[in-house]
RNA sequence: GGUGGGGUACCGAAGCGGUCAAACGGGGCAGACUGUAACUCUGCUGGCUCAGCCUUCGAAGGUUCGAAUCCUUCCCCCACCA
C-alpha cells in the first residue's frame, strides 16, 4: 500500500483533521524511513468497560496497525488516581492503585479484541508523570495561557455561567498534551470531544522541539438511548464483553435511525453496502428489523466468537418473537411450601423491595406460568419447573 | 479576609409552620401499541407486617400541639469583591 492509498483509508470517517497534509507528510517520510507512525491514544482507567463508543476509535488505531503503524495505548493511571473533581453529574472518582492496575488488565483483554498486540505499545502516564517535581509541573503550566484553556468550549461556557473550574481541569488537557510529548507521539486519535486536548498536544511538542503530532478526531455515537454519547455511566452502552444475550438484545432495542451510524462505525459493512441497505429499506424491500438483527449478529460474532451471532439471533427469536422460554435462564432454589409472590419475586432478584415488587404485580407485570398475576397477596405453591417472568426479560425457572 | 447565594428523593428543581413521602421536569420501571424497535399513550417511581405504620428534605440540638419550612451551633459548596 503505497502512502497515498493508506492516507485515503485512514482518513475515511474521520471528523476533523489537523491536517491532511501533514499525515500525508509523515506517511512519506515513514515509509522512506521504512518505519510506522506512532498513534497515541488515551483511555481513563476508571471505567474499564471497553464498549462501542470505543470501538469507533479502536477500529481506527486498528486501521493503522494494518498500514504498519504503532499504538501507543496510554492508560491515564496517574490522573485516574488523582480523580476528576469536574462538574459532570458524577464526580470522578480517585481510584486505589490496584483497581487501577486492575482495570488496565481487564482494558488490555477487551482492546486486543480489535488492536494487534504485536503493534501495541501500552504505556502508564505514571511513568513519567509519577517523577514530576512540582517545579517541573510549574514550568509546564508556564507554557499555556489561561485564555488559551479558556478558548476550550466546555470551559469558556461554564465560565461564562459563572459555574465552578478546578485548577485540575486546568491542568488534565495540559497533561494530555504532556504524554503526547513523552511517548513522541506522530498522530493522536481520540472523540470530538477531545479536540482542545489533542490541539494542545500539539503545540507543546513544538515546544518541546517535536513535529507536532496529527490529530484526528471520530465521532462519539449516541447511546442506546439515542440522544447522549454512549458512556458507562450513563448506562446507555454496548460492552464488548457483556454476554451474547444482552449484547444482543440491546442492539435490537436501538432505534432504527441509530442502527445505521452503529453499522458504519461498528464497521460491520462498508459504506457502499450501507447505503444500498438504506435504499433498499427506503423502498419497503428489506424490513428495518432484518437489518438491525444482522448488526446485531455482526456485533455478537465479532466480539463473542463467529457463530455466536447466529446463536443469538435464534435465541432472541424464539424468546421475543415466537414468545417461548430462553435456552437457560435462572434456577431459582425453593423449599417446598407456600409463598407470597411479592416475596417469590424479591427472592429471584426481579426486585429490590418488596414494594417494587408489589407495583411490578400490580402493573401487570408478573406472570407464572405464562399466567399474570395482578392479585398482590397472591401465594404461590412452587412447583419444580414453574416459570416466572418478570418484565419482558426476566425469567426463572423454579426448583424445588 | 469581606459580602451575598446555596445544600430537598437517581438527577435538575419547587416548597418556606400543619392539607408534605414532599409540586414539576428528566431519567428509570411496568403496561398498551409494535419489529422486546423508535414515536405515542397510561400508570408507578423511600421502606415496611401497606386503607395503617416507620425513616427521609447537609449534621446536631432547640422553639412549637405540630418543622423541609422558625432559632442556635457546626460541616460543606458556589459566586462576587479584595
Amino acid at each position: 500500500m503505497n502512502s497515498n492509498e493508506q492516507l485515503e483509508l485512514l482518513t475515511a470517517r474521520h471528523v476533523d483533521l489537523f491536517s491532511a497534509d501533514d499525515l500525508k507528510k509523515k506517511l512519506e517520510i515513514a515509509a522512506k524511513e521504512k518505519r510506522g507512525l506512532r498513534i497515541k491514544y488515551g483511555a481513563d482507567p476508571s471505567a474499564p468497560d471497553i464498549h462501542l463508543g470505543h470501538v469507533v476509535g479502536l477500529n481506527k488505531l486498528r486501521e493503522f496497525q494494518d498500514a504498519g503503524h504503532t499504538v501507543v495505548f496510554i492508560i491515564g493511571d496517574f490522573t485516574g488516581m488523582i480523580g476528576d473533581p469536574s462538574g459532570k453529574s458524577a464526580t470522578r472518582p480517585a481510584l486505589s492503585k490496584e483497581q487501577v492496575l486492575e482495570n488496565a488488565e481487564s482494558y488490555k483483554k477487551q482492546i486486543f479484541k480489535i488492536l494487534d498486540p504485536e503493534k501495541t505499545e501500552v504505556r502508564f502516564n505514571s511513568e513519567w508523570l509519577g517523577e514530576m517535581k512540582f517545579e517541573d509541573v510549574i514550568r509546564l503550566s508556564a507554557h499555556v495561557t489561561v485564555a488559551q484553556l479558556l478558548a476550550r468550549d466546555d470551559f469558556s461556557k461554564r465560565y461564562a455561567d459563572n459555574r465552578p473550574i478546578s485548577l485540575v481541569e486546568f491542568l488534565y488537557p495540559l497533561v494530555q498534551a504532556y504524554d503526547s510529548v513523552m511517548v513522541e507521539a506522530d498522530v493522536e486519535l481520540g472523540g470530538t470531544d477531545q479536540l482542545f486536548n489533542l490541539l494542545l498536544g500539539r503545540e507543546l511538542q513544538k515546544i518541546y522541539g517535536q513535529p507536532p503530532q496529527v490529530v484526528m478526531t471520530l465521532p462519539l455515537i449516541e447511546g442506546l438511548d439515542g440522544v447522549q454519547k454512549m458512556s458507562k455511566s450513563l448506562n446507555n452502552y454496548v460492552g464488548v464483553n457483556e454476554s451474547p444475550k444482552e449484547m444482543f438484545g440491546k442492539l435490537m432495542s436501538v432505534s432504527d435511525e441509530l442502527m445505521w451510524k452503529y453499522f458504519l462505525y461498528v464497521l460491520c459493512r462498508t459504506p457502499a453496502e450501507i447505503e444500498t441497505m438504506q435504499a433498499n429499506v427506503a423502498s419497503g424491500e428489506l424490513h428495518p428489523k432484518a437489518v438491525k438483527d444482522e448488526l446485531a449478529r455482526c456485533v455478537v460474532d465479532r466480539f463473542v466468537g463467529e457463530g455466536e451471532g447466529q446463536r443469538a439471533s435464534e435465541e432472541f427469536a424464539r424468546v421475543f418473537a415466537q414468545n417461548q422460554l430462553p435456552q437457560d435462564m435462572l434456577d431459582l432454589e425453593l423449599p417446598a411450601e407456600e409463598i407470597g409472590l411479592i416475596n417469590l419475586v424479591v427472592k429471584a432478584g426481579f426486585a429490590p423491595s418488596n414494594g417494587e415488587a408489589r407495583r411490578l404485580i400490580q402493573q401487570g407485570g408478573v406472570r407464572i406460568n405464562d399466567e399474570q398475576l395482578t392479585d398482590i397477596k397472591a401465594i404461590v405453591t412452587p412447583v419444580a419447573g414453574m416459570i416466572l417472568k418478570v418484565g419482558k426479560r426476566k425469567f426463572a425457572r423454579l426448583k424445588v
